[in-house]
Formats: structure tokens, C-alpha cells, sequence
DNA sequence: TCGTAGAATGGAAACGTTTCCATTCGGATC
DNA sequence: GATCCGAATGGAAACGTTTCCATTCTACGA
């Protein structure tokens, strides 16, 4: 009983198919007295057209694949948030789902996705399966690619932020202020490539500025809540001495943050603790945190916008050249002062 | 050059149509040599049956339509997570859309996903419009609401956390610290009707264990950052004696901490704070938060399956009597302690 | 040896649209 | 008055599946 169709519109209302299809998408001329004729009975059945039909007819859906990490990192949800406020403003409809950072759980995805029609996929790319992405592009479907990139895809459009930038401003703010035995912590070579870049960037600016980086201050953990607890932990035991620590994500930061607190370090009189990554409770916390902050929906939304504007349907999103770069903000809280005179080696235990 | 049909595997197969679906779809009987031959040919092409003609045959799309309010909160993504994982498990497809808790908005998502035909929606409603369920319910969609509920359409299938019980468990948690003057940091009455009943539970625990409360200790403030902090800091500043105050979110529970913070009121020594709404950083906090925390990945999880487990395809997800209540806990950090003899009211201001 | 059950297979209809094409009709132009 | 053009309309094909039904063939039991 659910399901009316076309016929049912176009026989209760005296018309042939084509001439309800018409009225319906506003192509074509219908009179003014056939399309009220038509409206009158479309409603009166609370008809709605289905998306199935058409789209297999029109060979589109208007179908967006989003493919993140995780739903639950506040810059993934905000990223989210873009997505979807650009998707719906344009009529777009959104299937999402998360990898969990598996590139086979990833490829799979994909696989779902292409077999529902989507007409473009969005996705945070995990590291190291470029099969997966060709096969997109050999597909037809419009693609892009967001926060992270695919080394061996050049030329796939593509969304970033300036954390590069960023970590350079956050840097040159910490050495600005004093301090010069400055931590990073960052993950484990294996991680994305951002990681290391935040790394490389982090040693390029401390030595333009003219401060040598030690090795010892440069520690990586791997990516749960134990190992960068231990790593921040550790990092504060072995070396009492450093000042200043710049944590590459939000888990890091807590992790300082958290290791801090339990070593009895004030933040900032004995160290200061910048994140590269906000988060929503960055302000929340005591002290406020100063961080390196991604435009994220932003960011969801320019994506969108990509795929969406992308000139031909087939072959949008892709080859667009130069990716997209939006910048990051260094938001200044209270987690960063002066070096002190004051030396905490005493209490470093 | 991208759709490769049926069509084309039968030809390179040598086989009819009908055979090649049989084979792929794993029905009617095939003797091996066919299907040796249908599956080369259909990997030999990289064929992908396309979504579209089987579900428009089928009358199922295996679609899944999940509308919250917020993706930004920690609470909807959770509960995202939950359903993307039952129904990545299960084969289905998730198409997401946020409400911002506009009725029209939500009417309007409900409406584009009927025209998907999805198979089923999953929904924290919006409270005042029971039109828009109503309809989902005569197209027979399935429908399952979650966290909420629509008093206007009982015996909907549901899944809800027991925060009444979560509330009575951290006013009893309270009381029996000691605190008598106990305040409580609701929603407008406006709000969803669970922040009202957040409030009635308070009352009726309170007067059940012999706490008389008092009017000025029961506040509302409007769903903005503003106006949560506005009404933390009177409630603080008219009260310098209250011993604790329950806030009934977590926007709440931020505006109460920020406000104690700002008036130096010590945390828990001299005011303890507990929230109702769990998020990452309460545990962050400095001191980490009380609270009282609901299973949101849990609730998707189960709501999907409720839509999905549904009996009969159309009617699924309707008409399965009582809502599923899932436990809340209490989470004790250390935000609540026991009340002081210490008089603060000197400091109130 | 014949009949028949069952396996294996293909043709064709159906799902709900859009759109091409043909048809009709009114009116304007020459 | 004949011609032509454009508006209005309907029939039918096509989109890519699944599935019903009919057909062929094999093998087995009587």
C-alpha cells in the first residue's frame, strides 16, 4: 500500500507518465491548468518519486561517500559537520562510514560505496594502499581527498591545512618567548605522513632560529593513551631540564598534559605545553591550552564544495592540480609563558 | 566506459542474464563450471552489480537513515559509531543528515530519505512535531528513536539511557556526602522533555531522602554557551552557600566549572559539581568530573539492531511495546567530596 | 525402453523513473 | 487559404537488476 507510483499520479490525474515526470522536474512545457492538475493529484496521493528509479535512469544518485578514521574525534565529527552542511545545502545525500585507519576495511568501503553509485567519494585517507584510490579514479567517480594526501595520486583534488605553517608559528612562539630546550612528541615514524612532517618541520624552524634540536627531546609513541602517556612521562623524567613541549595531536597533548599533573609540574611556570590539534576542551582545561587549531569544518565543507563543483560529472574531483590549503590558527591560551629563571631539576622526581 | 553491466558479464560468459544473477547473487541452482565461468568473466571486467537495479527490483535498498541533532557533540558521534558498526556489520548502508533540532529541518531529512527508500531511519527527535513520524510510520518505513522520546507515538521502537536513574543515583551519591543545600543546573522547560524530567527525578530524590529544595536552587538557562555560564555564575553568586550543584549537560557542567573557576571557588573543596553527560575530557579536568554516563555507543549499536532484527520487512522497527532502557553509571572522579565545615561566604564574591 | 523428476539454463517481465520521438493542435506568417 | 512553427502531450524505450516461467537435458527408477 505504500509504494504510488508515477502511473498512479499520471492516472488520477488524467495525464500520460511523461507529462507527470514534467511537471515533477520542471523541464520540458506543461499548461498551467495540466501541471495544477497534477500537482493536485501528486499531493493527494502523497506521492513521493523514488530516488531509485530516477537515478538509474539519470545514471546519478547525487550520492557523497565520506570516508573517515573515526566519528569520534572531535576533528573528524567537525570535518563531518562541513560535509554535511555543504551536502545538504546542495541537495546531496551522505553516506558515511569509518575505517578505523584499515586500509582493508577502507578498500571495502569503497567497494560499497561504488557498488551504491555514489557519484563522488570524500575520504581521509589511511597510508599505503593506493590500489584502493586508483581503482576510484579508474571508476569515473569524482574524488577527494581531505587532511591527509596519497603520495603516489598527485594531481587528486585534495583539501589540507597549513599544519606545516603551523607548526612553524608554534615553534618560533615558544622560542620567542625564552624558551630553548623545546620537547616534540609526535607518533611513530609508521604513522601518517603528516606526523613526520609535523617532525621535519619542527627541526627545520628550531634551526633556522638557531637553536639546536637534541635528540633526546625528539620522542615518538605509538598511537594509544598508554604509550603517549609513557612517552610524555618518561620525556619529563629523563630530561627535568626542557621548558617547552609541543604535542602533534590531541592524544599527546593529553598526554603531557595528564603526566604534567601527575610529576607535580605547573603549566606554565615549570613547562609549557603547546598542541598542535584543538579540541574542544582545550579551553576548558587548567590552564587553557594554547594550540595549533584546523579550520575542520572548513575544511568539510570546501571538500564538498570540490566534489560538487567539479566541471564534468564523470571526471569530477580529480586532476584538479595544486590541493586546497586552508590555514591554521595558532590560538594563544594559557599554557605557554616565559622561561623562569627558576630551575624545577629538584622536583623532577 | 565505466558500467559494466550484467549484460556484458553474460555476453563474455556466454551465459544469459539470469544465470550470471543466480551466480552472484548465490540462489537457484548452477552447475560449477558455469560459475567458474560467470565469476572469471565478472572479475575478468570488473564488474559491480549496481545497487540501483537490484534495489529497484528487490524494494529494498539495505539504507539505513540516521538523523541526530549535532554530529559536533560527543554524545550523537558516539552513538554514530555504534550504529556504523552494527550496520557496517550487517551490510547496510548509513546515510547521515544533522537536525540542529529544527523541526523543519528534521521534517525535510526525513522527507529526502523517503525519497531514497531507505529501508529503515534512526532518529533522536526532535521534540513537537509528530507529523513527520507519523508519516514515516504510514510509509512504512522502519523507525526506531533513540535517546528520546515522541510521547504523541508510543509503542514506537526506542532505545533510551536511564538517566532518571543516573539522576537519583548522583543526588543519592550527594546527599550522602553530607550536602543538604544541593543546587540543580537544568534546560528551559522549552528543552526536550528529558531535561525536565532530569529535574523532576532531582526533586523527588531529594524530598524522598528528607532534603527540602529550594526554588533558587533550581535554575534554567537557555541552550547557549552564554547563557549556561550566566546562570552558573548567578546561581553562585546568590547562593554562597549551596554545597553542590548537579548540572544537567555537559555545556552546563563546563559553565558550572567555569564559573566556580572564575570565583575561585575551589573544586570539590568548596563546591562539588556533578554532570549529567559524559565527554572525553572530564576526565581531563582538573579535578576529572563526577558524572553520570550514558552507553551512547551502545545505544546505536542496539538501535540499529532493533531496526534491523525488525520482523517483517515493512513493518520492521514499529509497534515492539516497551522502549529498551539502558543502565547509566555513575562515573565517581573527583569533582563531589564530602561537605566542609569551612564557611565560604566571605569569598562568595 | 519409457516416463519423469530434477538440475541447469535462458527469455522476458517487472521495478519507477526520464527522455526521445511522434503526434496533435492552435495560431501566426506569407 | 496554405504552410509552418512551437507548445502541449502521450507512447515507448531505456536504465540494471531479480525472478518467474518455460525449456532442455541428464539420469534414474519402473
Amino acid at each position: 500500500m505504500a509504494s504510488v507510483t508515477i502511473k498512479d499520479v499520471a492516472a488520477a490525474a488524467g495525464v500520460g507518465v511523461a507529462t507527470v515526470s514534467r511537471v515533477l522536474t520542471g523541464t520540458g512545457s506543461v499548461s498551467a491548468a495540466t501541471r495544477a492538475k497534477v500537482l493536485a493529484a501528486a499531493k493527494n496521493l502523497d506521492y513521493r518519486p523514488s530516488a531509485l528509479g530516477r537515478s538509474l535512469k539519470t545514471q546519478r544518485t547525487g550520492g557523497i561517500g565520506l570516508i573517515i578514521p573515526n566519528i569520534s574525534d572531535p576533528f573528524c565529527a567537525d570535518f563531518t559537520a562541513g560535509v554535511l552542511a555543504c551536502a545538504h545545502g546542495q541537495g546531496g545525500q551522505v553516506l558515511i562510514d569509518v575505517s578505523h585507519d584499515d586500509p582493508a576495511i577502507e578498500a571495502e568501503i569503497v567497494e560499497r560505496f561504488a557498488e551504491q553509485r555514489v557519484d563522488g567519494i570524500i575520504a581521509m585517507p589511511v597510508r599505503g594502499r593506493p590500489e584502493t584510490w586508483k581503482s576510484v579514479a579508474s571508476l569515473g567517480l569524482g574524488l577527494v581527498f581531505a587532511g591527509r594526501t596519497v603520495e603516489e595520486l598527485p594531481g587528486t583534488a585534495t583539501v589540507l591545512a597549513d599544519e606545516a605553517g603551523g607548526v612553524r608559528s608554534v615553534v618560533e612562539y615558544l622560542v620567542g618567548l625564552g624558551h630553548r630546550r623545546v620537547a616534540f612528541l609526535g607518533g611513530r615514524p609508521a604513522e601518517s605522513s603528516t606526523r613526520r612532517e609535523h617532525e621535519s618541520v619542527f627541526r627545520a624552524t628550531l634551526e633556522e632560529l638557531g637553536v639546536a634540536v637534541e635528540e633526546e627531546l625528539v620522542v615518538r609513541a605509538r598511537p594509544t593513551a598508554d604509550s603517549a602517556y609513557a612517552a610524555a612521562a618518561s620525556l619529563f623524567m629523563r630530561r627535568p631540564d626542557l621548558t617547552a613541549v609541543v604535542a602533534a595531536s590531541h592524544q599527546l597533548g593529553e598526554a603531557a598534559v595528564l603526566a604534567s599533573r601527575e610529576l607535580n609540574l605547573r603549566i606554565p611556570a615549570d613547562v609549557s605545553i603547546a598542541v598542535v590539534d584543538d579540541v574542544p576542551w582545550s579551553e576548558l582545561c587548567d590552564p587553557p591550552l594554547t594550540v595549533v587549531s584546523r579550520p575542520a569544518q572548513d575544511m568539510g565543507y570546501r571538500a564538498c564544495e570540490l566534489l560538487l563543483r567539479s566541471p564534468g560529472t564523470r571526471e569530477g574531483g580529480r586532476a584538479q592540480g595544486r590541493p586546497v590549503v586552508l590555514p591554521t590558527e595558532l590560538v594563544v591560551r594559557a599554557s605557554c609563558g616565559p622561561v623562569t629563571g627558576s630551575t624545577r631539576t629538584a622536583r623532577g622526581r
